[in-house]
DNA sequence: GCCCCGATGCTAAATACTTAGCACTGTGCT
DNA sequence: AGCACAGTGCTAAGTATTTAGCATCGGGGC
């Protein structure tokens, strides 16, 4: 089975979408805190029942309001997400996008991380050979 | 000056723009043939004339038809694509997103872009003390 | 040089998206 | 328990997007 098919979103609904996987989860006040040129709420409302039913959403009641989540988890929407956009940009290679990103941020990345890339990059080569 | 203010783009115009991205530049015929559900002729010539005129295309004649480009270089665009990526999944950690990357697709990086990333590594070392 | 084919620009209709308003339900405080 | 308030679902109107059709222009082969 082809997993659940979940149409393409448009602006809006895609706007929301970043926003709760930023935060992770969100009520709809904080969906329009968020959004830029922000709707009513009654608007963010609507999309965010569309998106629901889309099957991009999930809510859980939160006291008296819900509370929104990606069905999809936020690594695996990361994943996917970058996967299309290395296709796009970087001709399929994820190596070179790898490189665009360190090569852009290096300042920001810690020790740790750095750390943890070379061990990658160590299993890379072995796994590659 | 606040850089030239380029709209939001809609659903079909951001999947028209990643042909052309994929292609490097593309025809509206060629344009046409690698979009989802494709639409009429006249519907992706109507939307690469707007397009143009939002800036985030420009043409040139290639004998009789329009070979269409993007404005923006492709490997400005891809970073800037991957800032916002990795600002809404890996809380604006590069490292965390390049580390995504090698984990996800390790056996399919060169030697050479191994090579390469580790003297990115070596060299952030070296900036971030 | 002339004709044919395939390209373009435009306009206006169909569709989809986005929005606001209204009626209702549940929560928490007194 | 009753009230005030903040949340929800729904519907229908307002915009923006998306589309197809038609008139026109230009290049390449005979």
């Amino acid at each position: 089975m082809p997993k659940t098919r979940r149409p393409a979103l448009s602006r809006r609904e895609h706007q929301i979408m970043d926003v709760v996987y930023r935060r992770g989860a969100a009520t709809a006040a904080e969906v329009q805190a968020d959004l830029p040129n922000p709707p009513g709420y009654s608007a963010v409302r609507a999309l965010l029942r569309i998106l629901e039913e889309k099957g991009h959403l999930k809510h859980q009641a939160d006291g008296a309001r819900y509370l929104y989540r990606p069905t999809v988890p936020r690594g695996k929407a990361g994943s996917a997400a970058l996967e299309s956009l290395v296709d796009t940009f970087f001709d399929g290679s994820a190596g070179m996008a790898a490189a665009a990103l360190l090569d852009r941020n290096a300042r920001d990345i810690s020790d740790a991380e750095l750390d943890q890339l070379e061990a990658l990059i160590v299993r890379a080569r072995k796994e590659g050979r």
